[in-house]
DNA sequence: TAATTGTACATTGTTAACAATTAATTGCAA
DNA sequence: TTGCAATTAATTGTTAACAATGTACAATTA
């Protein structure tokens, strides 16, 4: 059976604002206009603020007392890097949990969820593709460590970015993608790690 | 000159619900009413919702559509030790960047802040004494990786807060902090380093 | 009795008006 | 013209009323 799962509002919003963010449509300090927004997505400011509150504490967004929100800047060269290490030791983590200790209907959904990756690459949609990678990772983080793990891992990812060179010239992201799942369906924990190392950078 | 921050009412309530919820007056799995809320600080339920959200996203609180927060469940002891090796991997990467980076001024400021530390022990003050470690350590991060930094790193130690049933009843923390100063001060980067890892756990 | 439906109540979600603050503009003086 | 003060406009912060949703419990049915 399909979820065809329900989304509040504020959290169809907020996804919206997020693929602006991330596909660079609205870039670094672009400021954020609580009544346009509103505007925009028929609804008054109060949900409105909501999310602008909630992208600001997943780093996507800062925000100043009485004068608003605007996108973040990219994170220093070092802060990239200990983002990555970061990431790495949540997902490896993830990984360790998930050692003969993952159902086949789940990697079947992760399965589906990289033939999506391979649909938005082969369209060149690659904001979709971009969402579509953070959705596995997200889906695999949290099937380990349930919401206290996701919530951890979340913000450090949107506040990565992702490399967007990598993301147009290479169907390897793809491929890397299918070489985490194999190596959890064989239940080859080396390779899972490996696999996940060289994913992420 | 003393700082004499001035403070948003929404920080101000935030503020206070935190401790709330790091002594324990808020157990975990009591419900926040937003009504409740906003007689006890003054003000209506708008302000009151922006502050749930913030600690939502902080890790404080979970929040169900159309039901409502409440306070955040203990970690696992798997997540809790993931949270350290993060912590301290934030932690040792601010000691790094101070490494021969650090002003006389700074560490004065961290000598204050323990001698806070010490006597909020002295007087058996354990909330506060908790809430000043953290200041201690968000002091020499923010420094080290400015904001970007502190967003990554203080969700991790909120989370973490909430499992310590108490201070440890010890001088040995305060020292513990005084040898980390100690060590910046001398710009013994192993020694930081060690003492970090000490204090972290 | 157990399950289900219906109803009243409590709580969160949303809205629009108003207050407070910041940013932009104008007018004046050197 | 430039620098500054006063004024105006634009924007965020707060409030209170109303709408929508969920919860608890009583009534109904099998």
């Amino acid at each position: 059976m399909k979820s065809n799962k329900i989304l509040s509002v504020r959290e169809q919003i907020a996804d919206v604002l997020r693929s602006d963010i991330i596909s660079g449509e609205l870039e670094p300090n672009a400021k954020l206009n609580e009544q346009k927004l509103a505007e925009r997505f028929g609804t008054s400011r109060g949900p409105i603020r909501d999310v602008l509150i909630k992208l600001t504490k997943e780093g996507l967004l800062v925000s100043k007392d009485n004068v608003g929100s605007s996108v973040s800047s990219p994170l220093t060269p070092e802060l990239q890097k200990l983002s990555i290490e970061i990431r790495r030791k949540i997902e490896e983590h993830a990984v360790k949990q998930l050692e003969n200790n993952i159902s086949e209907a789940d990697l079947a959904r992760m399965d589906a969820i990289i033939d999506k990756m391979q649909e938005h690459f082969d369209k060149e949609e690659f904001t979709e593709l971009t969402k579509t990678d953070i959705e596995f990772h997200k889906y695999f983080v949290g099937l380990a460590g349930g919401e206290d793990l996701t919530n951890l891992w979340y913000p450090v990812v949107l506040r990565m970015r992702m490399n967007y060179q990598r993301i147009r010239n290479s169907q390897t992201l793809v491929d890397e993608h299918r070489h985490i799942v194999d190596a959890l369906r064989k239940n080859d924990l080396k390779l899972a790690i490996s696999s996940i190392r060289k994913n992420i950078k």
